[in-house]
DNA sequence: AGCACAATGTACATATGTGTCAATGTTGAA
DNA sequence: TTCAACATTGACACATATGTACATTGTGCT
């Protein structure tokens, strides 16, 4: 059989490993990430892998480094880019939702459920939550909200969002678009103006009508 | 060692079994329910199991449906409650955030995450949120509300909801209390009145101040 | 007391996973 | 061409899980 070589002429690799167990944590959660699996997926002798990582728990250790690293970090940024209007600093937030490249939909949900039987990544979930959520209510509070307003509107930003995640749905772009207005209006209690919707439709690739 | 007997003078039975799956499934998700596990949980026999039922799938099966009956018809039949207002319709809702009888949001984010690695069990979520979100989507028109904005608040208060549940978070009732009128505010845009609000702080057993 | 059967236990066959070890192959630089 | 670092492998030891066959025990009923 074939075999894909890297840079270094070898096959495996640690990014190669870390790669594969990164498919296969989105596609069917922690519990599948079995280096036999992962062997077989890379072609590879399973024993292979101890050259790379000590064991199992570091290749797991990677995959949250990774996490922390994409994830935790561009909400933050977002939400103090600049902006003229809530509304407008809203669209900036709503970049992370719909741009694969500044938040990871998927590898977020399937962080989350390893929570579930990991108190060490549920305290690492914790932590990405409070962080996120503060630099949101800051944002709300920079445009003269009161303090306690702020902190709910914070959470429903936030959580809508969350919980979008966690409904694991499949919608077209268009679909969701049309949807922005009106979740802009709610959050923010503003109605964004139709030039700062044609900005955030256009980098997004979105045409109306 | 000593052994619990039950109604019918033994040992096991289907429920006990089911019961101690329940648990496992939200302490640490489906992977985690196992029927070795299980056994030693309950002292008893592994292959005592097989009497009860025919294999570790029809286990999971049993949860599955206990999920279905206890979570899925709940939030139906609270948003179609009787109600004065919308913001009193939407108290009626809360009632499942705030009663474990109501809605079991530890068992409803362990089924969800284990709809990662089963397209069964992701097609049953994706049913569930789609009758829950109708029947949301329904009361906001009941009070008058037009189509487009309905839905969008519909998926605001419930996807807050399984973002919150997501979150894992573990907070005093007064902390979530406190927040109930701004949520009220936004989800409904219109501000609860203070008799509206106390009949939900009474039946929730909360005293403000 | 004794029967029928529900419930449990023991032994076995099998599958899948982890991690160690010694042996071997591959690459590029001295 | 030789050497050392890098990479790969199969054999072994072990652990944990599922499910079946069959023997044994406990319970309620007559």
């Amino acid at each position: 059989m074939d075999q894909a070589l890297n840079d270094t002429g070898w096959r495996g690799s640690q990014e190669g490993w870390l790669e594969a167990a990164y498919h296969s944590l989105l596609d069917s959660g922690v519990d599948s990430v079995k280096i036999l699996p992962l062997a077989k997926r890379l072609n590879l002798s399973r024993t292979s892998f101890y050259w790379f990582f000590k064991d199992r728990e570091e290749l797991l250790a990677g995959l949250v480094a990774r996490w922390r690293d994409k994830n935790t970090g561009n909400i933050v940024k977002q939400s103090e880019a600049y902006a003229e209007s809530l509304a407008e600093a809203m669209l900036n937030v709503f970049d992370c939702w719909l741009n694969n490249d500044l938040f990871d939909a998927r590898f977020e949900f399937a962080v989350r459920s390893w929570a579930l039987q990991s108190d060490e990544i549920l305290a690492e979930v914790r932590q990405a939550d409070q962080l996120r959520l503060e630099a949101l209510k800051r944002m709300f509070i920079r445009f003269g909200l009161p303090e306690a307003t702020s902190d709910v509107r914070a959470r429903t930003t936030y959580l809508v969002q969350i919980g979008y995640i966690s409904m694991q749905a499949k919608e077209e772009l268009a679909v969701r678009m049309k949807r922005i207005p009106e979740y802009i209006a709610i959050y923010t209690g503003e109605v964004p103006q139709q030039r700062e919707l044609d900005r955030f439709f256009s980098r997004h690739g979105y045409r109306p009508g």
